[in-house]
DNA sequence: CGGATTTGACCGGCGC
DNA sequence: GCGCCGGTCAAATCCG
């Protein structure tokens, strides 16, 4: 019955799309650098998200790329109760938005805010806990239910936390995109109004709550849907050598996320067929920059908006700036237009 | 053999 | 109260 449903949900999605080339899906403008939106991706690609549905009111970071690569998106969640944006030097100024984006800049905060929790404190807090759980936690749980199957110490009353999320959307046909970081699957869901199933992801390390769910959009299914959870209080374990530098010959990304700053080894992108771009907080907005990058020539990126990025790993000095980790040799900036 | 994944079951929130 | 649905658990299974 209901359980043939649920096998359905096991059904990988991944050859839907394996005719399906980027440039297939959006013809990409001969002259992005005039066009400050291209990539509006559509809110109601997520329906079955609420979270994602609000999508209309945060900023995003929207970059853009050239046929040969995907198409990256992040998202802020709307009710990410975002640690208070690290208002930092590079704070960007919202009075910069491009007037197409208006309706995304203008859109008031969603009042369901209060629900959250509320900042990378209480996300840490739930870090914490979650953390204490693996070990003690559940060992308490078996001991106090072994005959029902399982049973979680769920606050009741207390509806749980919702830890500062965020979602961004790239155009990929692998759907777990390696960010760096270890993840281990924990289970896998059918979406409603989707075909295409939803996995759940866990940070593996030791003390680190942080869990991200990936999804393809329903309505593009060469979008896949990452939406992190938490925050990631430790060090990516791919990067043992902490360097930063970008490899030259081949793309290294960095992604600016809920976990901050994350880089990843070229081989990496090779096996996925997927090549991140370099997308990071802009002190400015909008701003488009381009990047040289050897396997193809440039990447545009167009920042909208600020969109909060907690602070990268220790040995990260971060002013803010593109610089502080691309090679200038990277970057051409392009003269603003406006 | 150990770690990762799969997968059916369970739980809680929410809308009706 | 009931059913739907998202999220999670954990035993079974897979895989290197």
């Amino acid at each position: 019955m209901e359980k043939d449903k649920r096998l359905e949900k096991n059904i990988k999605p991944e050859n839907p799309m394996s005719n399906l080339t980027f440039s297939d899906q959006i013809p990409i403008p001969a002259t992005l650098a005039a066009i400050p939106n291209i990539y509006d991706i559509p809110i109601a690609a997520h329906p079955h998200d609420h979270d994602m549905v609000k999508m209309e009111s945060f900023g995003f970071i929207d970059m853009l790329t050239v046929p040969d690569y995907p198409c990256p998106s992040i998202y802020e969640m709307p009710q990410s109760p975002l640690p208070p944006p690290p208002p930092p030097s590079n704070h960007i100024n919202n009075n910069n938005a491009p007037p197409e984006s208006s309706d995304v800049a203008t859109t008031p905060a969603t009042p369901n805010s209060p629900s959250v929790s509320t900042s990378s404190s209480d996300a840490q807090n739930d870090d914490q806990q979650q953390n204490k759980t693996p070990v003690e936690g559940e060992q308490e749980d078996r001991d106090q239910d072994k005959t029902k199957k399982h049973l979680k110490p769920k606050k009741k009353n207390q509806k749980r936390q919702k830890e500062p999320r965020f979602a961004f959307m790239t155009k990929s046909e692998v759907d777990h995109l390696d960010d760096g970081y270890r993840w281990r699957k924990y289970g896998q869901k059918a979406v409603k109004n989707s075909p295409f199933p939803r996995s759940y992801y866990r940070c593996t390390s030791p003390s680190c709550g942080v869990k991200k769910r990936v999804e393809r959009s329903s309505g593009d299914p060469t979008t896949v849907v990452t939406t992190y959870e938490g925050t990631h209080m430790h060090p990516t374990p791919l990067t043992s050598r902490g360097s930063l530098g970008l490899v030259p010959e081949s793309s290294a990304s960095f992604i600016c996320g809920p976990s901050g700053y994350h880089h990843q080894q070229p081989q990496q992108f090779q096996q996925q067929q997927l090549q991140l771009l370099p997308f990071f907080r802009v002190p400015t907005a909008p701003a488009s920059l381009h990047f040289n990058t050897p396997s193809s020539s440039f990447a545009h990126m167009i920042v909208q908006e600020s969109s909060y990025c907690p602070p990268p790993p220790s040995s990260f000095v971060d002013n803010g700036l593109l610089e502080d980790i691309v090679p200038s040799e990277m970057l051409i900036k392009e003269p603003k237009k406006e």
